[in-house]
DNA sequence: AGCTGATCATAT
DNA sequence: ATATGATCAGCT
């Protein structure tokens, strides 16, 4: 295995990561001459890069699904050592100004999550080359799982929309919420101010909670 | 101990 | 600056 093609289905896709089950980071790494990074902190989407190439995902920043002939997103989830999800998982970047993203149906969310494949991690204090991958999960939210979705992203982007995106906080949101997700607080991205006219902010994400991707993945609660 | 706000790397 | 990939680390 040195740099795997796109996968010609889903099927295909999902053999390949089963493949994968069990194989510490460390090993894919040597397999596809991909040097780790120095440490975590310096390494933060390292991972998901990893799998990406592993699994012959288009590389690049692109606004669509990692398999965009699949219409399937991938994600790593970093999986602490009591078995529940370690982190919030980053969905896309959240709408600051009106427009068709500003609309659940044509969002950026609908279309990521619509289908993902959840590749489990070992996370914790191990050294990144030492951690494990899990069994892959093909994943399309169920009609209840969509619906609390919207609903968290109705709430703040109506928020934004009507000028209070300063008011948001991480608190808001049962499954979904928007943090900061800029290369620091300094960053700055236009966004509708309290009266209409324009202002400018920290850019902001949507994130799925730890918990909410527990359930996806079926975690084991121990 | 969990969570929120901040941050790190890379590509376009 | 905007997008991708995420985890860090201080505060409650």
């Amino acid at each position: 295995m040195i740099r795997p093609v796109e996968p010609k289905d889903i099927d295909d896709l999902l053999t390949r990561s089963r493949a994968l089950c069990g194989l510490r980071l460390g090993e894919l790494a040597r397999r596809l001459n991909i040097l780790p990074p120095p440490s975590t902190i310096r390494g933060k989407g390292w991972t998901g890069q990893l799998l990406e190439r592993a699994l012959g995902a288009q590389a690049g920043s692109a606004s669509q699904p990692d398999f965009s002939h699949l219409s399937v997103e991938l994600k790593t989830l970093p999986i602490a050592a009591d078995g529940l999800p370690k982190e919030s998982t980053y969905v896309c970047i959240a709408p600051l100004l009106p427009g068709p993203e500003a609309r659940f149906e044509t969002s950026c969310v609908a279309r990521k999550l619509s289908r993902v494949l959840w590749f489990p991690v070992e996370a914790g204090p191990t050294v990144l080359t030492d951690r494990r991958l899990g069994r892959a999960v093909l994943w399309t939210p169920s009609s209840g799982q969509w619906q609390r979705i919207r609903t968290d992203f109705d709430e703040l982007v109506e928020l934004i929309m009507t000028g209070g995106v300063e008011h948001i906080t991480a608190h808001i949101g049962e499954v979904m919420q928007i943090r900061p997700k800029a290369a620091n607080a300094a960053a700055r991205a236009k966004a509708l101010g309290p009266n209409g006219a324009p202002i400018l902010t920290n850019p902001r994400g949507f994130y799925l909670r730890p918990g909410f991707t527990a359930e996806i993945v079926g975690a084991r609660v121990r």
